[in-house]
DNA sequence: TTATTAGTCCATAAACTTGGTAGGCTATCA
DNA sequence: TGATAGCCTACCAAGTTTATGGACTAATAA
């Protein structure tokens, strides 16, 4: 399952993406429309600006605002900086592998599967971006 | 990602399915074979018993096995039971579902993408079963 | 019936994650 | 320079995860 924080950063970029072009927005705004609490949004927010996904701007007529358009975001790159693997198992994700102690991947069921479910996961989430999060 | 709880439970039904039909097999043979801490696998497998996948048998002679042929024991079953949710949503899951607060279900991409990835996931795991865990 | 074996139950706890709050600091602009 | 708005640091309450220890109970064999 996705984290909460996954889900207030995929509302807080949905708006934004809505809003691209359109300036910076406050996050006092994004949090009264979509609900999310002010002070953790905040630091979600600094997050992505960190990663390079979001800019912001200080004082007034301040706010954040999307690095790039929205069609350039992929949906997998957020849900790797908030949420972590999108793997089932450390042992078959691509950008938190961790090799399996007493498993050897070469003759193991469950890590054949889990490929398979990452494979199909990623699919989706590598061919989609912010701007398909519109709708 | 499935919980360390998951693995566990996967290795040790994986174990049991190899020995189906051998009998009981001892808590401590597993936890001794697959590196399990004993007494966490111990409420491991009493889980799994009281949800009607293994059965057990006290005594001289005793321990768990196999309620049903490996091959009746789906995949996804173990992961619901064991690890929760399979959706990435509370809004898109079909066991476990929570309708969303402030986003219209008819009307969200990020609900939308979830279901695919959702039904990519469930094409694979409920589809699957334990004998497929055997290599 | 008694000793042994092996699962069951209950209580506890450390470590980590999640979700969130408080408040001062700093940059920007009019 | 004063208001605005993001930045930064610290903290914390609650819940979950990952265990551990010990007493209890059922089954079996001698």
């Amino acid at each position: 399952m996705l984290s909460k924080k996954s889900q207030y950063a995929f509302k807080a970029l949905t708006y934004l993406s809505e809003k691209y072009k359109e300036g910076p927005v406050l996050i006092s705004e994004i949090a009264a429309k979509k609900k999310i609490p002010l002070k953790f949004l905040e630091s979600i927010l600094l997050e992505l600006k960190r990663a390079d996904i979001l800019d912001s701007k200080k004082g007034k007529g301040g706010g954040y605002f999307l690095k790039q358009k929205p069609e350039k975001v992929k949906v997998s790159t957020i849900i790797r900086l908030i949420n972590g693997p999108i793997a089932m198992l450390p042992c078959v994700s691509l950008y938190f592998y961790e090799r399996c102690k007493n498993c050897n991947e070469k003759h193991c069921g469950l890590h054949d599967m889990m490929i398979e479910v990452r494979d199909a996961t990623l699919s989706i989430v590598e061919n989609r971006t912010l701007k398909d999060l519109i709708v």
